[in-house]
DNA sequence: TCATGAGCATCAGTCTAGATGATCGACACG
DNA sequence: CGTGTCGATCATCTAGACTGATGCTCATGA
């Protein structure tokens, strides 16, 4: 029968380490659970596959030796057989989400303020995983990394709909007044809730123009109320700042806001704007990364946790 | 049926790379030469015995995509299959004798005269060989190497005897007498013959003390020749050159002396002395490196040349 | 909306490759 | 010169790998 390098099996390799290791056929049979007929066919095998001799059997009880060919197929053998268990490593760990890369499309407002929390909670959980943050302002560009498997999961902006995607929605991030404290709008409004028509021709703090920034220009449009900026940053700390500092009012999303900063008073809007939810998407009918599954699990929870918190 | 880890096979790893590779079963089993059904089996079986899914199938057309399970796995699968083929490529190499590294045991006489243009021939007919040279005064310690498996093959002085060792007799090297040009005892003596006892009184030129030299000196002793050493080289070269400079006669293994060197002659001893042959030996019962078998097949036929040469 | 086709899973059947146990021959050792 | 150990080999058996047929799912297009 005509035998190539094609036919070595992991079995055979088995094999030439046992016997190498042992010095003997029947050593290896032991070691292997194996017949001294099924290690001897096996070592046959090997040798009309790879076409030369590998052992040299010096007959009677005297131990069997290596050839130089031997030498050479066991150290490649040991070399295959440690891959091997190094994939059966690495998948475990896959498999537990506690190593291997992470990728974790974020946006501005997540970033800020849910984020800090959820990635630590999840570096306890999976201390060897090496998590990555790749922030965009908009759901399109996620959505882009995500399908071209540059992210394992992203946070994305709802209301949201993508049939390409497998969404979660982690909670409602309503959009509130940021007011300073000594400003007259907040002593003039002592209640939970803040007429949004009080907003009228009040010059006020905002954002450069986003998708987050569109939605809250539209919503209060939709109430009658164009907004005039007199500021506007990217950077929620330094929104606030300027709140605080008596610069005007800003309209935010809950969870872009700062709640223990003593100098501002957050109110619910009355009519309020439609809320943004905050999403979280895996591919469509992809299995995903086993790490990404734990982070949306670990996100569902941090993130009640933390509107909760918030809402307070 | 329980599967571990350890069920992966080759044929395995090698449907795992054609089904990523051409995004189908069926794509697969066309490069593979079976049947779908056999790939799917041999995925399914995979994906058992790792015990995570490695292909995302969406059904339909849709090409099938790997999972991060399948990517990992992947990696290494590629990294194993590139393995095997390294293994096939050195043990071609070795078995033809090509490349690879050949150790070689020598002593003075052969390395001086005999090595240089045995090496350059194997060297033209194996480039890709590494050829380490390993010299030593005496056979004991040649053999031990050898038997250590520090040395692939070795040269030995001759006549020797060890059921351990694969002996080939190369040549006979007889002992001759150098002599300068224009000496009285080269005027002396104009036949290719030398009366060994009209070295009786003469001071000679010999090597320190070693093998060779109590070889000849013994040979010498027992035509009744008691040899009186006026220099002592152990450097063939410096040897000849004492003699040429009239500092007396050497007597030396035939291969040892530089017959092209014009300021001297060349007798041959008579009575001659009990002459050394060289050797080349091989560990006994053990498969030889190809490129050592090859080394001495060239050493048998180099060797022959070298010592007709020689004697002319 | 439904027919079509591509593609994977599954099943039953066939057949081969690999394991076993027995036996033989080789060799070291006492 | 037995005796014991070891590897090779043989006949036998069986697990498992492949095949071909079939069914299910899904995208496509009339």
């Amino acid at each position: 029968m005509l035998m190539t390098f094609d036919d070595v099996e992991f079995r055979h390799l088995r094999a030439l380490r046992a016997v190498a290791e042992e010095g003997s056929f029947v050593g290896a049979a032991d070691i292997l659970g194996f017949s001294q007929a099924a290690i001897s066919q096996q070592i046959a095998g090997l040798e009309k596959a790879v076409g030369v001799a590998l052992f040299d059997r010096p007959g009677g009880p005297r131990p069997v030796t290596l050839t130089p060919a031997g030498r050479v197929l066991l150290r490649h053998a040991d070399a295959v057989v440690d891959r091997l268990s190094a994939a059966e490593r690495d998948l475990s760990d896959l498999s537990s989400g506690t190593a291997g890369r992470l990728i974790v499309g974020t946006y501005q407002s997540v970033s800020v303020q849910l984020l800090p929390e959820l990635v630590l909670e999840m570096r306890t959980a999976a201390p060897d995983l090496d998590i990555h943050l790749v922030e965009h302002a908009d759901n399109e560009r996620l959505i882009d990394d995500l399908m071209d498997g540059e992210l394992d999961v992203t946070f994305l902006t709802g209301p949201y709909e993508d049939n390409r995607l497998d969404i979660i929605e982690l909670g409602i991030d309503p959009f509130v007044v940021v007011l300073a404290k000594d400003s007259n709008l907040a002593k003039a409004n002592r209640g939970r809730t803040f007429p949004t028509r009080d907003l009228i021709g009040i010059p006020m703090v905002g954002q450069h123009n986003c998708d987050c920034q569109t939605a809250i220009d539209d919503g209060l449009r939709a109430t009658g109320v164009k907004a005039r900026y007199v500021f506007r940053s990217n950077d929620n700390g330094a929104m606030q700042g300027m709140v605080r500092a008596g610069m005007g009012p800003a309209v935010m999303p809950l969870l872009a806001v700062d709640t223990a900063d003593p100098g501002i008073v957050v109110k619910q809007l009355d009519p309020p704007l439609d809320p943004r939810t905050i999403l979280i998407a895996l591919r469509h009918g992809a299995t995903p990364l086993p790490a990404a599954g734990k982070f949306v699990r670990i996100a569902k929870t941090e993130c009640r946790k933390r509107l909760a918190r918030a809402a307070r």
